[in-house]
DNA sequence: TGTATAGGTTCGCATTCTAAATCCAGATCA
DNA sequence: TGATCTGGATTTAGAATGCGAACCTATACA
C-alpha cells in the first residue's frame, strides 16, 4: 500500500491549480448529474428537469453556467410541427470529461456498490471484455498507479 | 466528433446508478478539496484548515463524512512533548481515487488554463514523459474515446 | 378564439454555508 | 499547584444558496 508521505501543504497552491478550477466549475451535485446525464444523450430542458427531479431554477442556472463555460452548446432544434426549442449539446471540451465520469462510475462500482453486480458497464467495440479507467504513457501503454510521479514546472 | 444520439433519459436512473453515489459523497467543493490536499500528503486538521481557508465547522463536518464513507482513516500520531493528535490518512478507497482527480486535473490544464503550462504534471516513474488518464482493455492497451461502448447488465 | 406545450422566470420559505468567537483537553511552564 | 499554550472541534448568528410551486411566454393546432 504506497503510503502517501506527510506534506504540511500541496506542491500547488488551490488557488493556481487547475484541479481547483475545474472543481469549482463542474464540482456540485447539480451540475455533475447534468453532465452525466448529457453523457448518455440528453439534452433538452425537460428531459434534463424530469430525470434529475431538481428544482427549475437551479436547472437553469447551472445550464447557463455551463453554456457560459463552453462545455454545452445551445443550438436550436425543430420537431416538425412544433416551434423551435433549445438544445443543450456536450462540446469537445464537454465530450473529454467522459473518461472522467466513467471512471467515477467504477469507482462507485468498486467501493459503493455494496457488492451488487454494476447496472452498467463498457467495453470496446466489437469486443466482450471490459475497460476501465486508467493511465497510459505516451504510447498508450498503461501506467501502474505506484508508477506515477508529480513533477512541479519551473 | 462522436455526436452522443439523443436520449430522453439516461439509460440507468440516477438512483440505482453508482455514479450518482459517488456524486453524492464527493461531489462537493470543499471535499473534492479535501482529497486533493489528502493526496498530495496533508493529514492534519490544521493544515487541511490553512491549505483550503474553508470554515473549519465545514471542514469537521466533512472530514466525519469521509471518515464514514471510509475514505479516510482516523489515526493517532504524537509529535514529542506533545500530546496524541488525530491525523487523516487515505484508505485504499480514497487512495484509488487517484486516477480521477489527476484526470480531472489534466482534463483542467487542457480547457481551463488559459494557454499557460500546466503548474504540475505526472509522468512514470524513471521516465520524462508525460502521461495522461485514458482507457484501456484487460491487457492494458489504450481503447480511444470513440470505441467505447455501454453495456447494460440483465 | 382558445388550449396545449416546452422552456423558462418569479416568489417565499427552508436549508446550508460562512466567519468569528468560544470551548476543550492535555502538555508545558512558573 | 495553577496558568498558559495549542491543535482540534463546536456554537451562533447572518448571508447565500437551495427548494417547490405557481406563473409567464411564444408558437402550433383545433
Amino acid at each position: 500500500m504506497s503510503q502517501i508521505p506527510l506534506a504540511r501543504r500541496s506542491p500547488v497552491p488551490p488557488d493556481t491549480c487547475n484541479l481547483a478550477k475545474a472543481i469549482d466549475l463542474i464540482g456540485d451535485r447539480w451540475t455533475l448529474l447534468i453532465l452525466r446525464a448529457a453523457l448518455y444523450g440528453v439534452r433538452r430542458f425537460d428531459d434534463f428537469q424530469s430525470e434529475l427531479g431538481c428544482p427549475r431554477t437551479v436547472l437553469s442556472g447551472r445550464l447557463k453556467k455551463l453554456v457560459d463555460a463552453g462545455l454545452l452548446t445551445k443550438k436550436a432544434y425543430k420537431a416538425p410541427g412544433k416551434r423551435a426549442r433549445p438544445e443543450y449539446v456536450l462540446s469537445a471540451t464537454g465530450l473529454s470529461l467522459r473518461p472522467i465520469l466513467i471512471g467515477l462510475t467504477q469507482w462507485g462500482d468498486a467501493w459503493l456498490g455494496q457488492g451488487e453486480a454494476p447496472p452498467i458497464s463498457f467495453t470496446k467495440a466489437g469486443s466482450k471484455s471490459a475497460i476501465r479507467a486508467a493511465f497510459v504513457d505516451v504510447e498508450g501503454r498503461e501506467v501502474r498507479p505506484d508508477q506515477i510521479r508529480p513533477v512541479l514546472r519551473g
